[in-house]
DNA sequence: TATTGTTATACTCTATAACTATA
DNA sequence: TATAGTTATAGAGTATAACAATA
């Protein structure tokens, strides 16, 4: 086991951007490498996730959940869709919408892929405390919000 | 001011690697509107502070501490040096290697872009006492330090 | 032979403009 | 006229292979 104790970049550890930076490109990695056997990445996985958290759930609400824009989302559910792993249907009420759905294949995927996501999300936080880790979440919560602010 | 209250991606919100993302996609935006009227993003605002950091910095030494790849650091680099912040001289031991210095100028420009970044770095954690602040520096290392580790 | 830095290249992620079909 | 989704495209950020100069 190596840790770098390099304290060469001292001067930009004084920045919050620089660590988040550093520790989302490390979660990013290994994220990545934990879904590739499920045909899945970060970005997919967490579009599956919500579209098997909500019923019909619309293609522009999915991507505004997701904050990407609506042409990129259009790649990842074709994707998804060839895989076998989602449905689209034409909404009812407005014949210009898709509702997304989970297929039965695609439920089974999300299940297999969720369990891996939270062994890794085990071993990423593995030294520090549940307590800890739940005000780090927070924090981050705290963080994305405060740049969506206008500078009031 | 608005704050999204939306818990439709609740599910996501139990990963780090999620919140993590969102933090950082809001901090390198702001990041990178401070850093635009000194010609800079973040990662040659965090080039010129290592190397204003560091006596004659080789070129392999700056790839590594930034961690990024030789081939991408030539162009930041070369970015650097056109707009006059940065001189490249040869290693007098190593005729190879390159030791980076900053100019009269990338001394200024980076006084002047460090001001804005701790500005910057502020506003982004506003919400967060400095206590608070402290210990999410301290876990994204941590963070960042166990994805370096075999999977021991 | 190995290393420093370079060139060329490719893949992912993100963003915008312009289009289509519906409303 | 406006909206949902699409196509095409362009810009970052990141990664690898192959090369020249030097060790």
């Amino acid at each position: 086991m190596t840790i770098v104790k390099d304290p060469s970049d001292a001067p930009l550890r004084a920045y919050l951007g620089y660590g988040l930076k550093r520790a989302f490109n490390t979660i990013q990695t290994d994220l990545n490498e934990t879904l590739r056997p499920h045909g899945l990445r970060m970005i997919s996985f967490s579009a599956l996730s919500l579209i098997g958290a909500h019923e019909r759930l619309r293609q522009s609400k999915l991507a505004e959940l997701l904050t990407i824009e609506p042409p990129n989302l259009v790649v990842i559910l074709d994707e998804l869709e060839r895989a076998g792993l989602i449905e689209k249907t034409r909404a009812m009420a407005d014949r210009r919408a898709y509702e997304i759905s989970l297929t039965a294949e695609g439920t089974k995927v999300l299940a297999r892929a969720r369990k891996d996501v939270e062994g890794h999300d085990r071993r990423m936080t593995r030294a520090i405390n549940a307590e800890d880790r739940a005000a780090l979440v927070r924090m981050l919560e705290q963080v994305e919000r405060q740049g969506s602010r206008e500078h009031d």
